[in-house]
DNA sequence: TTGAAAGCGCTAACAT
DNA sequence: ATGTTAGCGCTTTCAA
C-alpha cells in the first residue's frame, strides 16, 4: 500500500536507485535538474515516504537513542522525568529519537541484553546500579553506552559532584549550628549515593563528631518515617538521599506534629525546583540533571561517531583514547531553604 | 560483525531459514529435537541476536507505539509526564516499546508527519490541537493514531470528562459561598480547556450571574499574575485550566501579599499529588491522565491489530465499527483543597 | 547522468 | 523435518 521509491521509478520510466538517490538527498549524485524535478513531483504528487526500516537495515544506522533503566522509574518520577526530558531537548536539537525501552520485569538478564541489543537503536543511555548483571554484559559489548547519575564500571558516564553536593550540605548545616547528624541512604547500590554516604561519614568524622552523633540508616526505598521513631528527643539534621524522601519525611513530620526545623531539619538532593506551595523550601543540593542527560548524549554520539571510523586502531590501548572511559562531573550548588 | 542466522547455519550446515525459524521460536515448525539444540547451543555460542530491524521490514510490525505532542512538552511537564508514564507502564505489560518523537520545531509540518509514517511505529499516541495542520493529515492517513487529553476531529481519543470537572469545581465554589468567578485559559485552542470554559459560562449564567461576575480571561499559556491588578479588591475565586497555572497564581498571590483564600480563592484542574509541602493543599478537579494513557493505548491496540484482518471489509461505512471514531471518557473527582 | 546488480537479515510460501 | 526461492525497500558499488 505505502508508495515505494520502485512505484515512482516505474512511474517515470527511470530505474529505482536513481529515484532513491534524488530523494535521499545525495548530494554527491549529480542528477540532471529536469529528473530532480520530476522525480520530487511524482513523489510528492503519489505521497512517497522513505521507509526507515529499510534504509536503516542497509546503512546500519537508525537515528535512534535507547534509553533504559533497571530500576522502577518511569516518567513520573521527578530524577526520571528530568534525564527523559533533558535527553528530549538534546535528541531534538541532534534530529535524533528517543526509544523508551520497556522494562521486562521477571524476564532474564539476556531477554532485556537481547532486546537492547537487537539493531534498533545507535547508543543507548542507561541508568543502573553496580549489582545489575546487564552492566557488564553492555560493558563487554560492542553497543555505545553511556551512564547517567551512578557511574557504572566499563563504561562513560555523566554523574553530578556527589562529593561537591553532601560537602556543601554537611557545611552549611553545621554553620547553622547542627551538631547531629542522620543520612537516609536507600538499600540499593547506587555508586552515587554512596559517594555521597562516604563524604557524609569523613567530613563530620574529620569535625570530631563521634559515631552516634553522625549515622547512616538504611531505608525502605524512599520511605523516611521509621527514623522519626530513632531520634529520640535531640534534635538532628537528616540529610535524605534525595528530594522526594525528604519531602516524604516532612509529610511525616507534619503528620505527627514534630517541628521542622525546630525539632527535626530536613535537606534533600535533586533541586527540583518546588514553587508549588510558597512559604516553604526545602534545603537541598541542586543538581543539574537534564543537563546530565544532555552531556551524556554528547558522550554517546562521540562514542558512535567513533564507532564508525574504527576498523583499523590499534587494539592495545583501545577505549580510553576514544571516550569510552570518560567519566563527567558536573558541578552542583546548595539551595537554600528554611527546613534547617 | 554481529552474528546472523547464516552464520550460524553455515557453521551446522543447515539452511538459514531453517535456524531462523527455530531462533524465532516459530511452533507451526517441527524442527528435530536434536536440531533445535544444536541451533540453541550454536545461537548461545557465538552470540546470536536477531535483527529487529529486518525482522520488522519482512514483518510489517515493529513492536514500537510513538508519541508525539505538537506542544513545547516534554517529560518534565507534570501532565506530559503522566502521560509517558502512563504509557511505559503500559507498553511494558504488553511488550512494546515507547518512541518519543523529537519535535522538529522550525520544519515543515510535511516533514513530521514523513517522520512519523515512515514504519519505524505500528501506531501513534498523539497529543495535539484542532489548529495543527498535522491532525488532518494524520486522521487521513492509514497510520493508526489515538489522541489523549483533547479530542481531535477524524481519530479515536481518550479525555477526562471536563464537563464533569468543572461543574464539581463550580457547585463547589458555590456552597462555600463565591458569587464571582474568572477562569483563566491559555489561547491555545485545547478542545479539553474550551469544553471547561463553556460548562464555566453555562452553569454560572443558569445560576443567575451577570457576565462580570463570570469572565473568561485569556492568558499567556500558565501565567497568571495579570489576572490580579483586575480583580479590584472584591473577593473572586479564580478557576485556572491547569494546575501549573494554580501553583503560579498561588506564587505570585504570596509575593503581593495577597491572602489566599480570604482575598482570592485558587482552583486547578489536573490533580497532581501534591504532596511536597504539607499545610497547603489546592483545590483542584483529579485528572487519571495515566489511565488516560493507557485506555489510549489499548484502543490504538485495537486499532492496529484490526488493520491487520483488513482488506475485504465494505468501504462505505469503515472507521466506525472497527473504533476508529471511538471516544472514551473517563470521570474525575474533586480534590478538595484549602485555597478556596 | 543514469542503470544493473548485489545485498542488509529476516520471514513466508512452497517444494521436497 | 528441512531446503529453495523470493522479496520487504533501501543503499552502494560498479558499469555504461
Amino acid at each position: 500500500m505505502p508508495v515505494t521509491a520502485k512505484d515512482i521509478a516505474r512511474e517515470l520510466s527511470l530505474s529505482q536507485p536513481t529515484v532513491s538517490r534524488i530523494l535521499s538527498g545525495d548530494l554527491s549524485h549529480r542528477a540532471s535538474d529536469e529528473t530532480r524535478r520530476r522525480v520530487a513531483e511524482a513523489a510528492r504528487r503519489l505521497g512517497y515516504r522513505r521507509n526507515a526500516l529499510a534504509s536503516s537495515l542497509r546503512r546500519g544506522r537508525t537515528g535512534l537513542i535507547g534509553l533504559h533503566t533497571n530500576h522502577n522509574y518511569d516518567a513520573r518520577n521527578e530524577f526520571f522525568g528530568s534525564i527523559i526530558g533533558g535527553l528530549q531537548c538534546a535528541c531534538n536539537a541532534r534530529g535524533l529519537d528517543l526509544l523508551l525501552h520497556s522494562a521486562l520485569h521477571g524476564r532474564s538478564c539476556e531477554e532485556m541484553f537481547n532486546r537492547l541489543r537487537d539493531g534498533r537503536v545507535d547508543g543507548l543511555i542507561l541508568h543502573s546500579s553496580r549489582d545489575d548483571p546487564l552492566v557488564s554484559m553492555l560493558s563487554e559489548s560492542s553497543l555505545p553506552v553511556v551512564s547517567v547519575a551512578d557511574a557504572l564500571p566499563g563504561m562513560a558516564g555523566v554523574t553530578c559532584d556527589d562529593a561537591l553536593g553532601m560537602r556543601l550540605l554537611l557545611d552549611h548545616l553545621w554553620q547553622l549550628g547542627h551538631r547531629r547528624f542522620v543520612f537516609l541512604a536507600p538499600q540499593l547500590a547506587l555508586p552515587s549515593v554512596e559517594l555521597r554516604r562516604q563524604v557524609f561519614e569523613r567530613v563530620l568524622k574529620a569535625r570530631g563528631l563521634r559515631p552516634g552523633a553522625r549515622r547512616v540508616r538504611r531505608i525502605e526505598f524512599e520511605v523516611a518515617a521509621p527514623v522519626l521513631d530513632e531520634l529520640g528527643g535531640e534534635r538532628a539534621a537528616v540529610c535524605c538521599w534525595n528530594d522526594r524522601t525528604a519531602y516524604n519525611l516532612l509529610h511525616d513530620c507534619a503528620a505527627r506534629g514534630v517541628r521542622v526545623p525546630q525539632e527535626v531539619a530536613v535537606a534533600g538532593f535533586d533541586g527540583f525546583l518546588d514553587d508549588k506551595m510558597p512559604g516553604r523550601r526545602l534545603l537541598t543540593v541542586g543538581c543539574p540533571w537534564p543537563e546530565v542527560a544532555t552531556r551524556a548524549l554528547d558522550l554517546l554520539i562521540e562514542q558512535i561517531e567513533g564507532e564508525a571510523g574504527e576498523g583499523e586502531a590499534g587494539e592495545g590501548a583501545a577505549g580510553v583514547e576514544d571516550g569510552l572511559g570518560r567519566e563527567v562531573c558536573l558541578p552542583v550548588a546548595l539551595l537554600e531553604g528554611d527546613t534547617a
